[in-house]
Order: C-alpha cells, then structure tokens, then sequence
RNA sequence: GCCCUGGUGGUGGAACUGGUAGACACGCAGGACUUAAAAUCCUGUGGCCAUUGCGGCCGUAUCGGUUCGAUUCCGAUCCGGGGUACCA
C-alpha cells in the first residue's frame, strides 16, 4: 500500500473550492501582499507544461506569505479579447465569446487540477461587459485630459480650457502636436468645431492622421511591437506602411518618467534595458541652418553639436517637407524619382537594404551656421521622417552612417575630434579633443558640447533638446473582438459617451469581417448609434487596453460603482510580486506602467508604478522529434514526427509507422535506417531537437498527463526542481521518479510498514531538531531570493536524513508539513489533518527556526596546502586564530604533509578555512 | 554591429559576501529482497594514472592577470540565448 494522491487530491481541491479557503479580505488586520500572474489568453491549444511554471512560482510565495502571516491577494483572469477567437470566427461564423467561453473553461479545468490557492471570487475577463465598462470608462478619462508638462502630470481639460479662456494657450507647455499661437480672445471667437478640433491636439488620448503598420492579410493596424522585421508578430503577414485616422495614446508625453522610475523598481537589468532602450532618450540640441539665396531654414537634431565645424553636409529624410520647395530645377527630375522610389519601398525592403548607400543631391546649399561656408543639402532615405526633425548635419568624420554616404558620393571629411583615423573610418566615440574648431579647439567633447550650446542657444539658432524615440501608442484596431470605443461622431468630431451610458456593448454583426467600403465589422452593426442618431466609433480598443489596468480592478473585482474603490486599493497599493514572461517587455509592461502614472496623476490611485518586484519566468522548451530519411538521390529528408508516437528512448517502433505514414504521404518504409531491438522489433532512432513548444510542431506535452500520472504535487515540485525560475530550460521528465520518490518517501515518515497512519509524541532529539531547523532556514532564505529549486533539494536531504533516523515524531514531522505546504498543498492538508488538526493547514503559522539547534561545538576545518585541500581537522567553535593555527601545525597529519618544510605563511579564517603556504 | 545574459560531470543543476567544486536528482554499473517482475533498500559513479596500502595529477568555455586561495574579481578571445538595429 502507498499514497494514493488520485483521492487525496480530489478531496482537498473540493474543500478549497467549498470553504472558499483562500477568499482574500480587502481591509485585513494583516499586512498585504499582492502577487499577480500575467493572466493569459485562452487560446484553443489549453495549457502546456509550460503555461503553469511561473503559475506554481507565485502561488509557493503566496501561501509561504499566508504561512507568515500576511493576507494575501493572489487572482486570476483571462486576456480574453483577441486576434484568434475573432480569426475563427471568421471562418466558422461562430461568435468569439462562444470560442472565448469555451477555451476558458477548458484552461480553468487544467487550473484547478494544479492546486493553485486563486481567489476565483475574483476572477476577470477583459471581454465581460462588466469589466470592459470600466476600460471605456479609463478611455473616457484619458480623453477628457492633457499633459501640463509645467506641473509634469496629466490633468483634467478642464484646467486647459480655463487657460485657454483667460491668456489663449501662449503660457501653455503641454505635451500636444503642433499648435499655432491663439490669444484668450481668438479662443472665445472660435466656434464650438474649432475649438474641439483645437483640443484634440491635446488630449491623452487622440484622433489624428497616422503612418501606421498596415496588415492587410488581418485587416487591421498594428503596433510597433507587434511588428517583426516587417512582419505581424501573429501569424507572420507583411506589414505595409498607410496613412490612416487613428486613435492614439499619448504615451510619449510620460517617457522621461517612465524613464527615471525605472530605476526604483526591482525588475530585472534585462528588462529594464529592453525599455530604456524603447523609450531612447537622447539628449542633443536644435540648431538651424539658413539656406542660400531662400527664405527658409532647415532644423536639425544632433547628439554632437561639438563636431558642427566638422558637418559638410545635410542629409533630409525623402519626406522632409522642404524637399520640393529647395530642389534646383536641373535636380529636380533627380530628386522626385528618389522620393517616389522610396516611398514605394516598403520598411521590409528598406531594412534589407540597410547597407545599400542611397541618396540624391538637391542642388541647394546651405550656410554653415558658424564657418560660414556653403554646404550641400542631400537627400537620403537613411535618415528618418520620423525621428527629430528628419533632417541632419552630416559630419562624416563622426559618425558611421554619414561616413559611409559621404564616402560613397565623395563629399569632404573632416576631422574636428582627435583621436581616431578618420581616413579608415569614422571616430564616434565621445572622447578626445577638439581640432579644427575655431573657439572649441583643445576643449574635450564633453566641455565643447556645453560651449557650443551655449553658443547656440546665445544665437538663437536652436536650443538644448532632449529626444525619445518612443512613439505614441496607436489604439485603434479595426476588428470585431475588442473593446467599442465609447465614442461618437457629431459634425465629423469625436465626443465621449455619458459616463451612466457605460457599457457600450459589442452589438452583433452578421460577419466578422470589413464592408465592402472597408469599415470594421463594427460598421456592420445594426444601429450602431446614439440615441440622438449620431454614429458611433467602429474601430475597436487594441488586446493591450484591458491588460493595461487589469491588476487593479482584481483588488474590487465586483464593483459596479467605481473601477476600484478607495479603500480597496488604499489596502491593496500595487502588486508586491509580478510574474510573467519577458516577451512583454516593450508592450504590456510599458503601457501598463503608462496607464499606472495616468490614473495616479488624477488621484485615483495612490501608487506611481504597478509592480515593485517583476520576475520574468524562463520559458519552458519542448523537445521535437524528427524523422530522416534518405532519398535515392544521397539528399536527407526530415519529417517532424509528433511526440506521443515515440517511446522514452526516441524510437519509433514499427507497429507506430503506419500512423505517422498516414501524415506524409512520401515516405517511403525501405528508405528508412531500420534498427532492431532486444525482442527482435524494427525501430528506427529519431533525431531530437529543443525548440519552442507548440501545437504545430508536435511536441507539447500538457500538464494533464503528468497529473494523472504523478498527481498534482508532483508536477508543482517537479516544474520548481528544474532549475532556477527564470532560465529557459528543456522540458523532459528524466528527473520527475526523483521527485515522485521523494513524495511516497515523505508520506511513509508519517506511516508504518503497512501504510498506517503513526506519529509518535515523543519529544525530538538534538540530531532531528537540527535536521529540522536547518531546512526551515534554508527554505526561508531560498524563498526571499526564488530560488526555488534549492528548496527542494533541502526538503530531500531533510526527508533522506529523517528517513535514516526513523523519525516519526510530532515535534519534526508537524513543522515539516507546514514546511512544505506552499510544494505540496495537498498531501501536507492530508497529513496536517491526520495529525488530528482541523481545518487547512493554509493558516498555520510557518515555524520558526532556532540557531541553538543547528550550530555545533565543532568546526571541521578544511586543511590546504599552498590553496590545495590536503585533509580536514575538526575543532572547537570559540578557538582565536592562535590557537587553531598552533593546534593545526602540531597535528600529526599536518606535519606529515608539510614534510619538514617551515611554513612561510599561515591563513587562518575561522569556522571556514586554514590554508598553510610552504 | 551595438547592448544585455549565460557557458560547471553522461543529463537537469548546487556552491548565497573570494574559502572543502560537483549538493540534490536523473541516468548508468554492481548487490540485497523476490519463483519472477514492480516497488523498496544498499554500494559505486568528473577525467586520467596507480589500485596490495595510502595515493598522485588534471579539471568550472579558452588564454592571461590579481590573491595565501578564483566557478566567483579584472583583461582578452571563442561559443550559445535574448533585445535592438540606419534614432542623428
């Protein structure tokens, strides 16, 4: 007889659900923790080994917390609106919430087969009314707001307007898109369509016509992170660039701030760079140039305007708006045939084109705002419409890219920054001094930077500026399964639902596809207006709105008064632990922080940040199988041959072939390296290779299988015992009997030969209490720093050293299952409740551990020799240095091994080393 | 190219602040129990040499440095994983 975890399992699950054991209590005594899962997408594939491994992470911390203590909060929900439910329905006809439903199901299933203590009371999904209502609601506000970059927060349009009534928008720095100057007056004057039209420049959230990644094959836009090498990151289709009216978020007004509080999060260095890098802060200045003989000026962006002596050229993007107005007419032919050329070219083609040099002379000169000297102004798709001012002062001897293009079309080089060899390459480093500058000459970079913006601004030629390269974040999809914007079109302009009008439901369509004239599904809809007539919006919100603010609605799931209330989330704050993949780098972790900030500058919630402590779980490989075969012709063949058909060593055996010869109608049987096994059977060997695990590669293997074998225990330790969270590893179940033996093992401390329950209450002795002690303290360090694999080793030389002393009693066996509680909850609740306790073991209080137990009288010293272990000599704790080194040379051994030599030095580290050097 | 990571037995991995490298587990080999198998238990297991007895040498990607002592710190190189790419 042995643990029955099948039973065991089912009937603790069912107490948990019944007793609603891990019900979290807004406005507890305790103090909280917050530790939140990156909910996912129920996509029709289910879970993978893989879904649950940062899933077990955080629920060990969250039960390790309640064992401390604290009242936690640990949710779960579904990302529930999304590109594959809508692209079934496309073909299916069937509604996505159909799809949707189902798919939740069949994840909540594997869920709670795992044992994971979720308060599902608190449950969300971004594609209920009851939730979306208040992402229209955050939609309404984001509208209704500006960016009043004097007071550095978003603020309500209100205040704006009142500016606006009184001294027109001349005092007004805002975060907004370019705006002339109005007085107070020429405000009033406006009618109601000129002012709205004025407003929307500076909104949060804004309509304006946008360069946008266009994917025709999914009809819709997408975002810069959703776009791969010119390619949609779902299912892999071109991307084009289109102008397009959309939706936009004004992310880039908080980019300093996203910045700077990056550096008060406990977030991996990795991640943290991912978004650094994403936001591209660069700090430079503006600088004019006049033109000969015309009235304009081009402006420029340098990070290096301590090399202007040493620019010999512009270079303007193809799209620069002056490119028409300066061409000379013998150039002009030249210059049109370039620009159309490159608007023609795709971004695909214009990254693959990287290192083809492209460009064509304008025949206008500039004047060197210094020098004084006339410079050429070219055209070149190198530089980029979109970043600065789309134009540069090319200083070739600088900066690699001018380099290059200034080499290609021979145009001048000059050194203005000593110390590379410009005539090989450029020298871009910020180091050296200046040459050929007139007043900068003998200054270092840095000191000639401050000089000549000084100068600069001194001049009025330009000023100091700071640049991001993060974009504002388009919010507009033109799909069917998102949220409906709460949004409608009066005299052509955007206005805002009532608030009491919330939800705005998604209507039905009778095809989840565009019109014939283009529009989204939306427009499909029966009705789809006001109740005065006026139509309404029908793009749809992107994936990221939901996810954007979900962690806060899970603090008050239920509430149908506010997104969140007061109390809740003055309890709650912001989440303590964030588990998720890092693939959400540049996506959801930027927009949820910006959305954070948003909502905190209006005072509706009290945390400037979502998540103080991020830890991005290692991905989870599988491992495929191939099949090759070798044609008559000498070439090699692979078929990937899906994992269930191979047994434990690889091998395809032959009674399996006719199934996987049903998959691929070219294989041929006798072109096959046949092998035979002990017994006699014809197999053939296939070849594995680790990659990502998915439904189309045939390798995923779902926890189920494992559950059903193992139980769900098992799978929890087992998953952590693997390695260190956040390292992508393999999966294979090599290491997963160790894990299963170690389970009966630990069931069998608390029963006889015969599988009866027997603990005895004697009282422990010295050698059990420190086994004892020793792993509560290691598990609890291990568990402070997440490192749980090491606590599972911990637990098995425990359960090892109490299996060798027989160990049976309460006092050892009682703090080990609480111990071991947040692994393993349902056989310690099994064992907490054979032990004649009531209730769940979810509440105990985690032991604590004494030194007086684990230190001893002795330390075993290591003895080396010149940095070399030679033997080991065990002494008293409380020994000075003297006296171990004087014990440790008049012993025995010692003198042996230092065979007559004196030694020259003697290292004497206490309770940890003794090192003799000869 | 640039930035960030990582490289330890046949395998997953451990060694937390420079102090006994390889914990724990898998696998493998041998043994006990059993009619047999499963389960369980015991022994061995980095490499090479010596194994009658101690033992000796090498070893944490490679090369070099700092140190009484380096998987750990520093420099250079190689390889893997991730991010990013005309961002001026």
């Amino acid at each position: 007889m042995e643990y029955d975890f099948t039973d065991v399992e089912r009937k603790w699950r069912n107490y948990w659900a019944k007793n609603k054991t891990y019900a979290a209590k807004n406005g507890s005594e305790k103090p909280k923790y917050y530790v939140l899962d990156m909910f996912p997408y129920p996509s029709g594939a289910g879970l993978h080994v893989g879904h649950p491994l940062g899933y077990i992470a955080s629920d060990i911390i969250a039960r390790f917390k309640r064992l401390k203590g604290f009242e936690v909060l640990h949710p779960m929900g579904y990302d529930a609106f999304g590109l594959p439910a809508e692209q079934y329905a496309i073909q299916t006809g069937q509604h996505p919430a159909i799809t949707t439903e189902q798919n939740i199901n069949r994840y909540r299933e594997q869920l709670d087969a795992i044992g994971f203590s979720f308060d599902w009371d608190r449950e969300v999904r971004t594609s209920n009314a009851d939730f979306y209502k208040w992402t229209q609601w955050i939609f309404i506000k984001l509208f209704h707001s500006w960016y009043n970059k004097k007071t550095d927060k978003a603020e309500d349009i209100k205040t704006l307007i009142t500016v606006f009534e009184s001294h027109g928008n001349g005092d007004v720095w805002a975060a907004c898109e370019e705006v002339g100057v109005f007085s107070a007056d020429d405000w009033k004057k406006m009618d109601e369509k000129a002012q709205q039209t004025l407003l929307l420049n500076y909104r949060m959230a804004f309509l304006s016509d946008t360069m946008v990644n266009w994917c025709p094959q999914l009809g819709t836009v997408l975002a810069n992170e959703e776009v791969k090498d010119g390619f949609s990151e779902r299912g892999g289709y071109p991307v084009v660039r289109k102008l397009m009216k959309q939706w936009s978020l004004r992310i880039s007004a908080y980019a300093d701030r996203l910045l700077n509080d990056l550096k008060d999060l406990d977030w991996s260095p990795s991640i943290k760079e991912i978004q650094e890098n994403w936001i591209g802060k660069s700090e430079g200045s503006s600088l004019r140039f006049k033109l000969e003989g015309l009235d304009e000026e081009i402006e420029v962006f340098t990070t290096r305007p301590d090399t202007i002596f040493g620019a010999t050229f512009l270079t303007l993007a193809p799209e620069h708006e002056l490119v028409k107005k300066i061409s000379t007419a013998d150039q002009k032919d030249a210059v049109n045939a370039y620009v159309e050329l490159s608007k023609n070219r795709s971004e695909r083609e214009r990254m693959a084109d990287v290192k083809k040099i492209s460009g064509v002379f304008t025949g206008a000169y500039a004047i060197h705002t210094f020098s004084g000297a006339k410079i050429p102004v070219w055209i070149g798709d190198y530089v980029l419409a979109g970043y600065g001012t789309g134009a540069v002062m090319a200083v070739p001897a600088h900066d690699t890219r001018d380099y290059a293009f200034a080499k290609y079309f021979d145009l001048p080089i000059i050194e203005v920054v000593s110390g590379g060899d410009i005539s090989k390459e450029a020298y871009d480093a910020k180091e050296g001094s200046l040459v050929n500058s007139d007043f900068l000459n003998g200054l270092h970079v840095k000191a000639a930077i401050k000089k000549i913006i000084e100068k600069i601004e001194e001049k009025g030629l330009g000023k100091g500026k700071v640049n991001y390269r993060l974009r504002d974040a388009i919010f507009s999809r033109q799909r069917y399964w998102g949220e409906p914007f709460p949004v409608y079109y009066k005299d052509g302009l955007p206005y805002t639902l009532d608030e009491k009008d919330l939800p705005l439901e998604l209507p039905d369509v009778d095809a989840y596809l565009p019109t014939e004239t283009g529009e989204p599904p939306l427009a499909r809809a029966k009705n789809w207006i006001t109740k005065d007539g006026y139509p309404l919006e029908t793009n749809t919100m992107p994936g990221w709105a939901g996810s954007s603010w979900y962690y806060l609605r899970y603090m008050d799931a239920t509430n149908n008064g506010e997104f969140v209330s007061k109390d809740a989330v003055n309890y709650w704050q912001d989440v303590d632990l964030y588990i998720g993949g890092a693939e959400h780098a540049t996506g959801h972790l930027l927009y949820v922080r910006f959305w954070t900030k948003f909502l905190y500058d209006l005072g509706l919630i009290p945390a400037k940040e979502p998540a103080k402590k991020l830890i991005n779980q290692g991905m989870i490989l599988g491992r495929s199988l191939f099949l090759n075969e070798n044609t008559n012709d000498g070439k090699q063949i692979s078929y990937r041959i899906p994992i269930e058909y191979a047994d434990d060593k690889d091998r395809l055996m032959i009674d399996r072939f006719t199934e996987v010869k049903k998959m691929f109608t070219n294989l041929e049987m006798n072109a096959l390296s046949w092998k035979t096994d002990e017994t006699g059977k014809q197999f053939i060997l296939l070849v594995p290779e680790i990659e990502k695990m998915s439904k189309s590669k045939y390798n995923v293997v779902t926890p189920d299988d494992i559950i059903a074998k193992y139980g769900a225990d098992c799978l929890r330790i087992y998953e952590m015992f693997l390695g260190p969270l956040e390292l992508p590893k393999p999966w294979n179940t090599n290491g997963i009997e160790g894990v299963s033996k170690f389970i009966r093992k630990f069931w069998r401390l608390y029963h006889d030969g015969d599988n009866n329950f027997q603990v005895s209450d004697e009282s422990p002795t010295p050698a059990e209490l420190k086994i004892l002690h020793k792993t509560i303290k290691k598990t609890e360090e291990d568990m402070e720093r997440f490192s749980f694999n090491t606590s599972v080793s911990s637990f098995m030389i425990c359960v090892n050293e109490l299996t060798d002393l027989k160990c049976n009693k309460r006092g050892i066996l009682e703090p080990l299952a609480i111990i071991l509680a947040p692994y393993a909850p349902h056989i310690t609740e099994e064992l907490w409740s054979l032990m004649g306790n009531t209730g769940t073991i979810t509440y105990a209080n985690f032991p604590e551990w004494k030194e007086e137990y684990i230190i001893d009288q002795n330390f075993e010293y290591p003895i080396s020799i010149n940095g070399k272990t030679r033997t080991k000599i065990s002494l008293p704790l409380n020994l000075t240095k003297e006296e171990i080194s004087s014990t440790i040379l008049a012993h025995d051994e010692v003198i042996k091994l230092m065979a007559g030599k004196t030694p020259k030095n003697i290292i004497v580290v206490p309770n940890r080393i003794v090192n003799i050097v000869l």
